[in-house]
DNA sequence: AATCTTCTCAACCGCGTTATA
DNA sequence: CTATAACGCGGTTGAGAAGAT
């Protein structure tokens, strides 16, 4: 009954990767494609969890990762992601395909979550109500920026936001006009040859173990530099503009329902068709089911008097109807 | 130069969900 | 239908690197 044991405990290896264990699960999934973990110890010979073979290849050799170096516009949408969807690394890594939920997640840890501290110290009153930890939203009502500025960079945020529920609900990424535009790499990804070509190139350097940290040291610098700049007197455009979308948000919804509605209906993993199965279950289930994420987004989207939202250039290019089935 | 502290991030752990016998 | 293992996710840890003293 039930299904087979994944692996030994016994004799299973813990720690760091070698060079030669990823050559060896790089080949397998070469041979046999990504799945079938369990699969992994027994054919590759490896004596790792089939656990830990899935991680190391989801987090670091699957084929177009982008390590490091998180740029601004990728550091702006986890910001907004994260207050939108909460610590929901993996679907907020499926709106960013060139990172991993790990890495976003130690991102935010690391840097962001100190970023956002910052800013909430400098921008922070007696009536604050921004807390990190909880991601919720920083007030505004005591920026320094002026109301036009504090505008543009809302009505900036409200776009990236657009763009992230575009691509959330376009079953072909591909198509998408918004990944063309402004990540033309994104939908390149590199061949697993090309990976393992990478991965060799790595190895016969002295060091491997260098290789990685080198990498992190330079991310670290363009991160030391982003931080310092960002809070250098008056805090960034584009952080104080996450801010005053979130702030913008909330006053629209209320965080609370709006979360609550968002968790249960931004998995990544679910096919379209599976997620409107499951809201239609669950309304069928559950007569509270709050408002769906999607018909708030859909009215906030389309209320161009809300928050001084400017013409629908970009609303033009987003159908509804070609998502209508979802809801 | 040595030691201590802080930071970073790969990897692990535990738990909920899903799949299968 | 049930039991069990695989899968996937988020939280946490700890080793090594970098920086400070």
């Amino acid at each position: 009954m039930g299904r087979l044991p994944c692996c030994d405990k016994v004799g299973v290896k813990k720690g760091p990767w070698t060079p030669e264990e990823d050559i060896m699960l790089v080949s397998y999934v070469q041979e046999h494609g990504a799945g079938n973990w369990r699969a992994v110890p027994t054919i590759t010979g490896l004596r790792r969890c089939s656990k830990s073979c899935r991680l190391r290849w989801t987090n670091y050799l699957r084929p177009g990762i982008k390590r490091r170096n998180f740029t601004d516009q990728e550091e702006k949408m986890i910001i907004q992601l994260q207050a939108l969807l909460g610590n929901k690394w993996a679907a907020i890594a499926s709106y960013l395909p060139e990172r991993t939920d790990n890495d976003i997640k130690n991102y935010w840890n690391t840097h962001l979550k100190k970023k956002l501290k910052k800013l909430q110290e400098q921008c922070s009153g007696a009536d604050d109500h921004f807390s990190v930890e909880n991601g919720t939203h920083l007030s505004s009502s005591n920026s320094s920026t002026s109301r036009g500025q504090w505008e543009r960079t809302l009505q900036a945020d409200i776009n990236m936001a657009k763009k992230a529920l575009y691509n959330a609900l376009t079953l072909d990424n591909s198509t998408s006009p918004y990944i063309k535009q402004e990540n033309p790499q994104v939908s390149t990804y590199a061949s697993s040859t090309e990976n393992i070509a990478r991965l060799l190139q790595g190895w016969m350097r002295p060091s491997f173990s260098t290789n990685n940290s080198e990498s992190s040291k330079t991310s670290s610098n363009n991160i030391a530099t982003t931080d310092s700049s960002s809070c250098e007197g008056t805090p960034s455009a584009e952080s104080k503009g996450g801010m005053g979308f979130m702030e913008a948000f909330e006053s629209l919804f209320g965080m609370e329902s709006f979360e609550s509605s968002s968790s249960g209906q931004f998995s990544q993993t679910a096919s379209p068709e599976a997620e409107a199965k499951k809201i239609e279950i669950k309304k069928e289930e559950n007569e509270h089911v709050p408002v769906p994420l999607s018909i708030i987004l859909e009215n906030w989207l389309l209320d161009e008097n809300t928050l001084n939202i400017q013409p629908k250039d970009d609303l033009t290019n987003f159908s509804f109807d070609e998502t209508a089935n979802l809801f």
